[in-house]
DNA sequence: GACCCAATATTGGTTAACCAATACTAATAT
DNA sequence: ATATTAGTATTGGTTAACCAATATTGGGTC
């Protein structure tokens, strides 16, 4: 942990949090990952972000669009299906804090 | 992943799980575990959920007093200090969640 | 078409969260 | 006081999320 008074690192959340954030705009890997760096206060590095993107396309969870030379991520209907599902999860574990 | 459509396995959560279930109610390390079982699913094993307890009492985030045979968890000033810096960090993250 | 840059991709390695299995401890019962 | 059992603790090992560094690709520009 690099904050010793942080008690939540978000390590595994990462797809989550892309599905969450693709499901508000669709949108390229280098711009999820200032998304990303808003909300976290960390960017992820390419070999972060970029291994799982390919990993949620693979899974058919996203897919893209060639734009320039970005490619823009949107979610595909088993994406949001995976996404609804994650969401219920979260907020089963998370209830009582979303009402603090 | 044990649920390949499952995007949220919530590694990494558990030190702020516990500071937060601690702050609803203190409790022992195995009233814990069936606190986290009910909201997560999976009951945390005692390699898990011990040396999470051990940590937070070395930094001082808990306490603990012997009743019986159990020991009750508590939060301290510093274990409540760090919980609400780690909710602002959560709820700054997901903060568009909450309002699904 | 040669060069440059942004975006994407890959590789190799590290770390820490977690589990399964086992050991210890303390209260209670017989 | 011995056995039992719930609770707590420990040990050793696995796995996967992540990073740092490097490579590749694809557009634009001169």
């Amino acid at each position: 942990m690099q904050n010793n008074d942080e008690t939540c690192d978000m390590r595994g959340f990462l797809s989550f949090l892309i599905l969450w954030i693709l499901s508000i705009r669709p949108m390229s890997g280098s711009e999820m990952a200032s998304e990303i760096e808003k909300r976290k206060g960390i960017k992820p590095n390419p070999g972060t972000i970029y291994p799982a993107l390919a990993e949620l396309a693979e899974k058919k969870a996203i897919t893209f669009k060639n734009q320039g030379k970005k490619k823009v991520y949107s979610l595909t209907p088993k994406g949001k299906e995976m996404l609804k599902h994650s969401v219920n999860h979260f907020c089963k574990i998370f209830y009582d804090i979303l009402s603090k």
